[in-house]
DNA sequence: GGTGATCGCTACGCTCCCGTAGCGTTATGA
DNA sequence: TCATAACGCTACGGGAGCGTAGCGATCACC
């Protein structure tokens, strides 16, 4: 995906070539940063990241793969423990993501994506795609759980994804709240403390676990 | 909010003001839709709706504020009933969103705001503005299941909006899964089964549910 | 050390869109 | 009826950005 122009795939890639794309991509990222897809232009980036115009073009074909590229050049992993204890490692996977949300260059740059992945099916699956490791993480760390007998057997893992990560997400880039530690860790409380089996029921409410 | 540059508030409006904006406004939210906010250009509304280009100047400062307008004209309402059962009433107000995020014009076009908003101010609260009266709404449904004794006492009712109304933007705009109202149903009834109190009924956590 | 790839630079034509000005026409409201 | 407010139209200067072409200089690799 999003393969460079003319690449040559497995061979030695010069890197003067290298160079050249790394530098056009982090300029393009600050500019997504700092201005939006509006702010993302082939001259822009070419005046901020020194490397000449027509030099960019034999990279990418037009600012949309640059678009892509620049995406997926920030893509982030988020890693997941397993300590035996699962709400306390799926509080610290939450509390990371909505960190890196808010703070890193992912957060920043991934809301240019959402309006052209409206149309565009690559962009789409762009979009899509950024969070496809960390599904996986946290899907392999539930069934873990529930192998293990820590979450109630039947559990819907896809559901629970959405469940927990979806609030960090809304609250990020829709209706723009205020999230932090403490917060997702209610959130994670509230989520998983009706699925755990060992735990007493007490649902919500004031808990303070760890 | 979104003034008009030149309007008489309270006064009785000019018909002819009135209906060459709202012909620009139905331009600009199809041009949203079609081609997302690189599409909304002052020149193609005025192609689009037969509206001069320099009426619509008259009355929209810029593109911006035209943005701005089309965002606010289609913001909707959901309606929440209150029949007595928290959960058929809640599901039913989330199955409607949902609908609403992935058909109507609303859905079409929220996202052409994500970006601004992470620069402009006034974006950022008009997308933020466009959830107040859902949450209002599910808010006020809460509490009232909270007196009633439906619901358990002490309950977090922002993070109850953000439990039940987070997944579904999430699933919308950002992983772009599919929901339906199956899924809706389901989301729902994991968020409140836990929290409601005469739970003789389906307890998630129960003995085995398989 | 030689060869080919890559770079930076300048220049260009082109398109789109901006935002304004001027002017005649038409609909509104008093 | 009549003043005026709003309209549509045309035209314009200007800026931004696109994508390409041609060139000499430089760097990487054999």
């Amino acid at each position: 995906m999003v393969a460079s122009t003319v690449l040559p795939p497995t061979e030695h890639e010069d890197p003067r070539r290298a160079k050249s794309r790394s530098r056009a991509l982090t300029a393009a990222v600050e500019l997504l940063r700092e201005e939006g897809l509006q702010g993302l232009t082939i001259e822009a980036v070419a005046v901020r990241s020194g490397v000449a115009k027509t030099t960019i073009y034999r990279q990418f074909e037009n600012r949309d793969e640059l678009h892509l590229a620049a995406i997926s050049s920030v893509a982030c992993h988020v890693p997941m423990a397993d300590s035996g204890d699962l709400i306390s490692d799926v509080t610290e996977f939450c509390i990371g993501l909505d960190h890196k949300l808010r703070n890193g260059d992912f957060g920043a740059v991934l809301p240019t994506g959402f309006d052209g992945a409206e149309r565009s099916e690559t962009l789409a699956r762009m979009v899509h795609d950024t969070g496809l490791q960390r599904r996986a993480a946290l899907l392999e760390r539930l069934r873990s759980a529930e192998r293990d007998g820590e979450l109630i057997a039947g559990i819907d893992a896809d559901l629970l994804n959405s469940q927990l990560v979806g609030p960090l997400f809304y609250r990020r880039f829709i209706s723009r709240q205020p999230a932090g530690p403490e917060w997702v860790e209610r959130l994670v409380a509230a989520v998983l403390t009706p699925l755990v089996r060992s735990s007493s029921a007490v649902p919500v409410r004031g808990g303070r676990p760890r």
